[in-house]
DNA sequence: CAATTATTTGAACATCCGTTCATGTGATAT
DNA sequence: ATATCACATGAACGGATGTTCAAATAATTG
């Protein structure tokens, strides 16, 4: 029923390894999480966006002509900016400006930039 | 035709910070690398087998029945990672074993689970 | 050689995702 | 209130994605 891992490493059965290597594996909740923070970087978009963000606070407007968008795009994607917590958002007036929600957001980015250009 | 970009920042038209902006994005083929290799990072199977990997060098039949699938659905998923190059893989015999390509796994998913745990 | 084990590959399937379009909501101005 | 502007939302469409299944390749063993 169990099969034994089997590793060159280190030559013999190692449950032990198996053992560790599940105790170090995040929780299910966390491994769903984790995943879905990354799926929110994993498009164009968001990421053009984020860039956008980068330099100054915006509206949606602003930022779907920049970006040569609709609105309705824009906004969608916001929204999954949102709940994933990389932007934040404040009414002023009509308009609603969004802005970087902290500095992983950078972080992370610029991780996967160096790992794209080495 | 061209739209002025109102923020409250500058109080007055700023061309001038919407050429920062796009001056300071990436160009489209990085854009579209960096979203490629956030996408990789977005599926828990992925991951789970980043973290396996984390622990020890090992062969796709082990992975696989650590994580309790199917050889098949590991080998695809670590194609897409090969790909990424995220991972290395050798042979020995009948066994292809499969590592961490480098550091850079190790600090994206670190910053990922700072920011989903704060 | 044939048989077995380890892995890869391609097609098929269901599901998920991003944009568009139409509509709804909220704030301002006349 | 009516009109307009800024934004959000929901349905729908096409395209991408992960797993399964069956079949192919590759290396070892008898």
């Amino acid at each position: 029923m169990t099969e034994t891992v089997t590793t060159p490493e280190t030559g013999f059965d190692s449950q032990a390894l198996r053992n560790r290597v599940l105790s170090e594996m995040p929780d299910e909740e966390r491994l769903y999480d984790l995943a879905e923070l990354f799926k929110v970087f994993g498009d164009t978009t968001r990421i053009r966006i984020l860039y956008v963000l980068f330099e100054a606070e915006m509206c949606v407007c602003d930022i779907a002509e920049i970006l040569n968008m609709t609105q309705s795009a824009i906004s969608h994607q916001l929204r999954v900016l949102k709940q994933a917590r990389l932007v934040r958002n404040r009414r002023d007036g009509k308009q609603i400006y969004y802005s970087l929600a902290d500095d992983h957001v950078r972080t992370i980015i610029g991780q996967g930039m160096d790992h794209i250009e080495e």
